[in-house]
DNA sequence: CGACGGATTGAAGCACCTCAACGGGAGTGG
DNA sequence: CCACTCCCGTTGAGGTGCTTCAATCCGTCG
């Protein structure tokens, strides 16, 4: 047990060291995100302007409203990003893993929370001074436009969830996401949900009883299986694909 | 009788033939648009490659999973971009007005389809001329950027009103966000819906029945003024902004 | 072991959908 | 000019998928 606990929390530790010893070079996704943009005799001037920031489960890294001062690149753990009503009624519009960007908003401040899922490393670069980075290196602002243009799609495809899909599409649409994500670091089928069930419901505009059901659903039908509560194999990965209203035959990988 | 009709098909005509005849430099939407990062003595290299379009209501720009080969600048009407399920579900992902911009998928397809829904022109360019331009023009890309994080932002708005809001909270939204697209461009309380019932509910995940139940009870409640079934007085903006939801104090105007 | 938070399952309620009838404006044909 | 049709929008009545409320279960931690 003791074990358990122990790779749990030295874990990322021991990587966050890693992370802030190392300079970009070394960094395990930067050919994914859009530091791959800059040639490595430059990077030098991206370590130049980079903090390395770690989160705690459940900590805020900037509010909805706050001045967007920051931009960030992840490059471990699970970051959720959310809206919430003046009720208290909150919108996830999007979950983050490594290589993924955050803090787009070019505007004066961030349209949405962000806060840490699961214990989370990442690149944190100052606006300004990374627009100036983008001055110097057209592709790398070429590249920005071009996940700006993957966010945008995977937020119509959102949209399309949340207006005109089913429960049972809806969570069955996640996994087949979170999948595909998965799939572009190793693991084939199987699926590890770092988030609460709250925050899936949040994600697609259900209640976690709704959720739940419809994992039952899915689980009683063997289209998944459950090794843990956060860890399920995808035992029929193509009848999934159908619940989920296989509308991406021309997409390739969607951001989530 | 006959006056009407000729009203409403030889205006959009010679406007037509004004934008056919004018250069960019004419362009009443210029300022508003990624046009406007040019300066005025190289707009003739936007000219040369601009093809100007005229679409009839309903008329197909392009379909979900085209090739995506232009890119294009409303400059008048009302396009809707919409997603498709298999069977036939429709999410409209917004309504485009003139000065906005369309197309941006610079992948291989595009994720929508756009239609128009009342007379439209639009300045088509070629994809490839374009981006050989945002080379010369570096303000242009990052105009470019702007847009898309715009855009990005609505997208979350719409999933917060997809997912969490009510269909009066949706519907007062929606008025919400026409009314702003409408104070850019001078009236200051009314708006005009050229949309149908039916688009307005596929825009916001609701039945036609409910949108127009909607409707009415802000109609009983004296929050807006029918003149006809498409013109609407929004007579208490305030009230209409709480049941929206006021959740943007920190954001200027949306793109829709 | 007991307590706590998250997840599951069941039962009842409700917001929105479905089905259906009706109304009104625009175009058509006599 | 009127009768007719068609389409769109409105309104009502009933149905349902998801939510709400509540009880229970389960893994983790003190």
């Amino acid at each position: 047990m003791s074990n358990v606990v122990a790779k749990q929390l030295v874990q990322p530790l021991q990587r966050g060291v890693v992370a802030e010893n190392n300079p970009c070079a070394a960094c395990q996704v930067r050919d994914l995100s859009i530091c791959g943009a800059i040639e490595p005799e430059h990077l030098g001037k991206l370590d130049a302007i980079v903090v390395h920031k770690k989160l705690v489960p459940g900590e805020i890294l900037f509010f909805e409203g706050d001045r967007s001062d920051s931009l960030y690149i992840i490059t471990e753990g699970c970051v959720r990003l959310s809206k919430m009503l003046a009720d208290g009624r909150r919108q996830i519009t999007g979950f983050l893993f490594p290589s993924d960007f955050l803090g787009l908003a070019l505007r004066e401040r961030y349209a949405y929370s962000a806060e840490a899922v699961d214990p989370v490393l990442l690149c944190r670069y100052p606006k300004n001074r990374l627009e100036a980075l983008l001055d110097q290196f057209p592709a790398m602002e070429r590249r920005l436009l071009a996940v700006a243009s993957n966010e945008l799609a995977a937020a119509q495809d959102q949209m399309l969830l949340l207006g005109r899909k089913t429960a049972l599409e809806r969570v069955a649409s996640f996994l087949m996401i979170l999948m595909r994500r998965m799939q572009l670091k190793g693991r084939q089928d199987t699926v590890s949900l770092p988030m609460t069930r709250t925050d899936i419901g949040d994600y697609l505009g259900l209640t976690i009883e709704t959720v739940s059901r419809s994992l039952s659903k899915l689980k009683r039908d063997r289209i998944v299986r459950f090794l843990t509560a956060q860890d399920m194999q995808i035992v029929d990965p193509k009848r999934l694909a159908q619940l989920a209203g296989a509308d991406d035959e021309w997409k390739p990988t969607t951001t989530l």
